[in-house]
Parts: structure tokens; sequence; C-alpha cells
DNA sequence: AAAATGATCAAG
DNA sequence: TTGATCATTTTA
């Protein structure tokens, strides 16, 4: 089927479940347009669903209701951004309809950007990225530094200019998605088992390509 | 193996 | 008010 590749993902494609909205993410591009106008493409290919009030994992846990994860109960479609460690900042999209909590935390995405597309000298894009000293995408926190997304995205409206998603170019096969267990959440004990990380086979930004044994 | 580093949250 | 805890990354 034929997708054009601007097209805006729409605000009813977050108000889903999320462990459906998580598998779903995987191939299109998350975009990314700076105050200077310019603009940052990665294609997401590894993501994991947070699922609100039953999963130990989430911020929401327990229907713990914070000023930080106050955005999980409204409406799908926005950006939670925090930060972690005291270093980095992740990146989490809300997802379900309003008071139902639900986010997907973008793990890693394929860096392309506006910049070096125009700038692309007969290199391949990964090379032109080489050169110009881009940096990668394969981590949840490298891929907020590289697409320059921090305090000032959280909250967000997906559906706005800032920061959105385009559908992507090429179908995600099912056959070509790869579950595992989410990483390091190891104080979510039995959470920490179900298979909520969801990436591309094959894709070179996976952040940890330690466990490939399903095919779904 | 462990440091870097600060917002957040629940306990006291 | 305080102290433990991180959905990480890098360096050794």
């Amino acid at each position: 089927m034929f997708v054009k590749h601007t097209e805006k993902l729409p605000r009813a494609f977050y108000q889903r479940n999320t462990l459906q909205v998580a598998r779903d993410l995987l191939g299109t591009y998350l975009v990314r347009r700076l105050p200077s106008g310019e603009i940052l493409r990665g294609r997401i290919v590894e993501t994991e669903a947070y699922a609100g009030i039953y999963d130990p994992a989430s911020h929401t846990y327990r229907d713990r209701r914070t000023e930080r994860n106050e955005i999980w109960y409204g409406e799908g479609g926005f950006a939670y951004v925090y930060q972690i460690y005291g270093l980095y900042f992740c990146l989490g999209l809300i997802t379900e309809p309003p008071s139902v909590p639900g986010a997907v935390l973008i793990r890693a995405v394929e860096l392309l950007s506006g910049r070096q597309a125009l700038s692309t000298n007969g290199e391949s894009a990964p090379e032109a990225m080489a050169l110009s000293g881009v940096q990668r995408g394969d981590g949840p926190s490298k891929l907020c530094l590289a697409m320059q997304i921090d305090r000032r995205c959280n909250g967000l409206d997906l559906c706005g200019d800032e920061l959105f998603l385009e559908v992507g170019d090429t179908p995600c096969q099912f056959a070509d998605v790869v579950f595992t267990p989410r990483i390091n959440i190891d104080y979510a004990g039995a959470g920490a088992l179900s298979y909520w990380r969801y990436y591309l086979r094959g894709s070179p930004a996976v952040s940890k390509k330690t466990y490939e044994p399903l095919r779904a």
C-alpha cells in the first residue's frame, strides 16, 4: 500500500493501545524542527511500551499521579520528556485516550537530517553523517542529544510543528519486528519479564542487539 | 566496574 | 527536609 512519505501521524494514531502503538511506530520518522527552522529526522527502529497503572516499570504504576506524570492522564499524542541520572533526557510519546495512562519510550532512531540530505556530495547518507560529526541515535538519550530534544520539549503536541512523526516510506513487516524484554528495569520485578521492547530486525542503530530469538 | 549528576518522590 | 532512586552513557 502506498503512503505519502510526508504525511503526519494524526492524534488518533496515538490514542490506541500502548503496545499496538509501540509496534506501529517502528519505521516511522521522528521529525524535530529546531528554533532555527532546521529540520532533523530519525527513523524509529526501537521502542518500548509502558502500559500504565498495572505496569511496575511505568511512571504511573499503581495510578500514582504526580506533577511530572500528569501528562500521562491526558489524551495521547503529546511528548513526555524527562531527565534521567541527572545527565540525560528520554523521549516518551503519550498514548491512549484521556484518563488512560500509557506511553512509548523511543529507544533508537536511524539518524538523517535535512542538512545532511542537502549537503551530500556523492556520499551515502551514513557517510555524510559521519563526516559532519553528527551523533548517533542508538540509545534513548543519545537520540535526544542528536535531535536536540530536552526538557523544553516536554508537553509538546505531536500534532504541532516542533516535534512530530511522519509515516514511514517502508511498511513495517510484522515478521521483521523483534520482541524482547525491556532494558534496565530490574526494579520492576516480574514486570521486567514482559516482552514490550520492539525493534526492527537487523537495524544498525538498535541499542542492544543481544537478543533476537523471537519471530512473530 | 563505576563515575558523572540532578530532578523526583516518598518517607520521616 | 532528606535520602534513595533512577526507562543512561562513557570511561577505564
